[in-house]
DNA sequence: GTCTGGTGTCAGCTCCTGCTGATGTGACAG
DNA sequence: CTGTCACATCAGCAGGAGCTGACACCAGAC
């Protein structure tokens, strides 16, 4: 959850999200060094939310689609009592 | 957006998405001090993602749901494509 | 085999962020 | 009016997260 707070691993994960790209497909995109993007793609590798798959010398990343989705699940979740809680006004009395 | 990132926060968040409290009852839950959660509602505050009512010498903090909601329809997006993109396999070739 | 280019990893530094303690302000009780 | 409580703000410090440069490794091209 905490790994997508970085500005740059959400535009890495929202490049993923439409096609799979390889490390110098980001470099291109993001402008960013290759070897930050690499320590990003490793915290998103580790945190389970990107696949890597070598073809030859170059390596792609592939979204995990469950992930994304579990995470909108609970956020959905999460505004949903929220707007419960809007309607209805609960409100725990003053001490 | 990134003001969830925080542990503490997301606590927060999801404690007021059930129901308002003031910062009494906070410090209660989450066992922080007063002055941390201080910080993180005006982080929260700043960020649109609660609004405050005072009463009396309390003050309340009540979630904003449309927030929550919009995040959860980003990221609900972001995983519709996700999952297209792995069914149709979209690749950039190798440079 | 050698050389080149694409990637991952490691060490170091910097800077941001969160936590804490002290202080200030407003509201209520006495 | 004074004391106390609830809450906010400010300054200072420590820890971690991110960026960078150097190095190692592997796959193809020749």
């Amino acid at each position: 959850m905490r790994v997508l707070a970085d500005p740059l691993r959400l535009k890495i994960v929202s490049l993923l999200a439409r096609e799979t790209l390889c490390t110098t497909h980001l470099v291109e995109e993001t402008g960013a060094r290759q070897t930050n993007l690499s320590n990003h793609l490793r915290v998103l590798r580790e945190a389970g939310v990107v696949e890597t798959e070598p073809c030859g010398r170059f390596t792609y990343y592939r979204l995990k689609p469950e992930v994304i989705a579990s995470v909108a699940d609970s956020f959905a979740e999460l505004a949903a009592s929220a707007r419960a809680t809007a309607e209805s006004a609960a409100k725990r009395a003053c001490p």
